[in-house]
DNA sequence: AAGTATAACGTTATAATGTTACGTTTTTCT
DNA sequence: AGAAAAACGTAACATTATAACGTTATACTT
């Protein structure tokens, strides 16, 4: 399947800038959630939701058992299963992204964007930075193309020092 | 860290060309690894010589507990230890890769080279490429560089399906 | 509105993956 | 030969993820 290949600029959506507002930002990925649930027809449910919010409690990876003890706060009956769930459902509508390198999740800040998965972590604060790179994906679906090999999907796990954390 | 920039063409090491031998295959890359270690003056034990060996008995990813069942014939004595304390040298000395998507672990054809890790793998038969592509390793460095972003490790993992696969 | 199908969730158990800690053996270096 | 370092043995355990099956809630049809 050929990808969308729409002719923007390389850009990316953190690392924060320096008057990051979060619970304005967290606030708004929950409704960009709710409306792109709606355009799917699918359930956001309380539950859902609840492991969304957490997950958008900051801009650093979760691990599956650190938001089921987040999760167990207000919800004692919760499992493994009961986030596992939840992120599967959350993965599939392409509202978290999972980390491979890190067996993370973190939130996706453009659900309805024709989905990628190209992110910068840093290593010593463990920000992440999901960037959109039209001409990267582009290379690499051509690269493959002239192998033979068709994408339909790429991961892309950048590690280093972010701006900050070089200075220090 | 800023990488080593070859001004070589984009190249792969596989899928597999028509008439590959993979004993001499096999070989070959066996006969690499210990001159790699003489080189960097480190020991390739028969124990990790022997985990290299399995790794490479074809072109798939290994699972650490497929590859440990597999040990164990001659080994009998061979715990989870064993494995991952073979798969650690081996990794540290760039004679494999692991594939962060799979859990799973792939040998490394040229070990002497820039070692990046940009994969291409098939869904469908599990084979995987590995890609050596210059550009696309400076495009990222170079947009990270940008975000004030230093790189020092990348993790690029295709899926699709290869050319064989896509007949079928 | 009742009945039915589907989706979501609860519950328990277990599988798969990976690490820590500590002691012993082997190799290397003086 | 003796000391230091590297490799390996062994046991326990930590972390990550899924399977299987039953119940409850929601949506869909008539």
């Amino acid at each position: 399947m050929a990808p969308i290949n729409r002719p923007e600029k390389a850009r990316t959506s953190t690392f924060l800038p320096a008057g990051h507002d979060h619970i304005q930002c967290q606030r708004q990925a929950l409704r960009a959630a709710e409306q792109q649930c709606q355009l799917d027809k699918v359930r956001l449910t309380p539950l859902r939701r609840e492991v969304l919010e957490l997950i958008w409690q900051n801009h650093r990876p979760v691990k599956a058992y650190d938001l089921l003890d987040r999760l167990k706060v207000n919800h004692p009956g919760a499992v493994p299963t009961t986030v596992y769930r939840a992120l599967d459902f959350l993965l599939e509508h392409d509202l978290v992204h999972r980390l491979q390198s890190l067996n993370a999740f973190i939130g996706c800040g453009t659900p309805g964007d024709p989905h990628r998965g190209q992110f910068l972590i840093c290593r010593q604060c463990g920000t992440v930075a999901e960037l959109q790179n039209t001409d990267l994906h582009q290379q690499i679906t051509e690269q493959a193309a002239g192998l033979g090999f068709q994408v339909d999907n790429e991961t892309i796990e950048i590690f280093g020092a972010c701006a900050d954390c070089q200075r220090t």
